[in-house]
DNA sequence: ACAAATTCCGAGTGTTTTAATAAGATATGC
DNA sequence: GCATATCTTATTAAAACACTCGGAATTTGT
């Protein structure tokens, strides 16, 4: 009876990515971060996200220091960084079907006069202009202005 | 190496329900549709289709006739039926994480503050904008809008 | 020189989901 | 009454998911 089926969904390797970047994006400027502390911040298992970091970092999304008061830094300005590039690199291309995958999309005999094809590019372009238009920069700026509002509101009470 | 990972994905069974209901459509007037033929037109598993087109009739976007000579007709006009209906019979809420499903999302603590959850938001949202502006009716139209471009581009061949 | 902290790397594992397949019960037109 | 269909439930092989584990390599502070 359970059927708890999300459609069109993100796997966890998505959603913490974008979690521990934005975690690095916070703390910019302390030096490197480490693991452990991102992990403990934002409740995620460390080996776990291990693995994810691991695939940024060959990205460039994060650099890396190794050894004791080692850890990680965002590998470019945040306003350079997509939440999409991220999703990408995690997840790999933008595609709710094979026959429209941003990168070498399952070739289809019928492509040219599939009614659908047509429905799955479009879900694919807005998705990933929503995921393309949020950069880190714009995260922290968004933090900021609802962080202010609340102590407003605080105020207020 | 073969990591075909699609992120964001459908899976068969939003997009087998999307063809066949569209197969429906443009057999409308027909009368009573087998499941046997839509399988075989559309070349998806018939007894798979059988699981799918259950929930449909369930939902009432297929009306069934049993018997010889049975099969399946539209349950509304093609213009009253939504991709997105369709997708969510199939699949489920929207939901490109738990916290935002668009039936139920799952409660979070931080919810108020998260700063991740508003993006996949903007993503569900977009993602529903374009499949329930799409119907039945529109694909009809697009479909045979793209039949005279391409008759048209034979004949100045 | 050494211990502690940390990144790096590959393999293993239980659970869930996916995409079917199978078998048979029920209903209807001819 | 038989061929043609829809309905219903159960089973299954393979893949994906979300970790978990063990240990090697690197750097800092003492």
């Amino acid at each position: 009876m359970g059927k708890e089926v999300r459609v069109l969904k993100l796997s966890t390797k998505g959603r913490y990515g974008v979690k521990a970047m934005f975690d690095l994006a916070k703390h910019m400027g302390e030096g490197p971060i480490s693991l452990k502390s991102i992990a403990e911040r934002q409740d995620i298992s460390e080996h776990y996200l291990e693995q994810l970091i691991s695939g940024l970092r060959k990205a460039g999304l994060v650099k890396s220091v190794r050894g004791a008061q080692g850890g990680y830094l965002l590998g470019k300005d945040p306003d350079k960084i997509r939440v999409g590039d991220i999703i990408r690199v995690l997840e790999g291309p933008i595609a709710p079907t094979d026959c429209v995958s941003e990168e070498d999309p399952e070739s289809c005999s019928k492509a040219e006069s599939c009614p659908t094809r047509i429905i799955w590019e479009k879900v694919r372009d807005s998705i990933a202009e929503v995921l393309d238009s949020i950069t880190l920069e714009t995260m922290l700026e968004d933090a900021k202005k609802r962080e202010a509002e609340r102590s407003l509101y605080m105020f207020y009470i």
